[in-house]
DNA sequence: AAGCCAAATGCAATATTGTTGCATTCAGCC
DNA sequence: GGCTGAATGCAACAATATTGCATTTGGCTT
């Protein structure tokens, strides 16, 4: 539910206008990677127009809100699962279908910044991109 | 040694030429991730000019090659470690110095993969972004 | 070492993506 | 309903990326 993520927009000092809304709203139903001008494509398809200037506002915001995120893989932008674990996220992208799943793995993420630790390294953050064949399309 | 590389283009059927030595040693000196204009930019101060056109396809036939990579943090490309595991790119960034390492680590690699196939994801390749500071960098 | 040829580069033109400053509008408050 | 700062739209621009085609060049052959 978008409500989700407008309920942390306000609690943090942002209004929850309506172009936010469509945003969140079209990042939340086409589980892919999108571009600024994908989501403004999307929109249009949708009789709604948003300016390119806007969306590249809202999602700078929702990035630094931690309720979007840019993939490596295609440089679009994803909705991040609310549960995600702190400066950690992996993300799933099938090469099938495009579609995309975020997943939170305590243990896991552990690991990977010990590991790193053990080079002397400090990890602030942590991001991971599987790129494969989702359950679905690997059976066909 | 940009020698590694070339012999692997070659290997391949890939022409050693001028301009793809002169990306691949900036590469390999400025241990930092740089734009196709930042590279345009090195090899200018140096006296050098390729075309942007030239190292956009440099650029294409090094990653196709994995012999480079495009990170997300700053959308520009370094240099791949030769020995890495294959289907497996895990890079450490430094917020301050901004200094990249490519880190290889079989067991953590099988590890990943296996945490996705718990959830039917079947993974091709597997990238990995850390973002913090690196040990130089962490002390002062 | 000269010539050949496909591969690679340079160039020009264009398309796409991203940024900035400022006028206008609107969400949330009284 | 009116106020006000935050958010949006707009215009202009800057930076990044792509395409088609003419020219050059690396690596082979002779």
């Amino acid at each position: 539910m978008i409500q989700d993520s407008i309920q942390i927009l306000q609690a943090q000092g942002h209004k929850a206008t309506k172009p936010r809304k469509l945003v969140l709203a079209v990042l939340e139903e086409i589980e892919k990677p999108l571009s600024p001008y994908d989501i403004q494509g999307v929109l249009r398809q949708r009789g709604k127009y948003l300016n390119h200037v806007t969306i590249y506002r809202i999602l700078d915001l929702l990035c630094r809100l931690n309720l979007a995120h840019r993939m490596l893989s295609s440089g679009g932008f994803v909705k991040c699962s609310l549960n995600a674990i702190e400066g950690c996220h992996r993300f799933m992208v099938c090469q099938h279908c495009g579609a995309i799943q975020e997943f939170a793995d305590k243990e896991l993420c552990q690991g990977e910044n010990e590991f790193a630790r053990n080079f002397g390294f400090h990890t602030e953050y942590h991001l991971s991109e599987f790129s494969g064949l989702c359950s679905r399309c690997y059976r066909k």
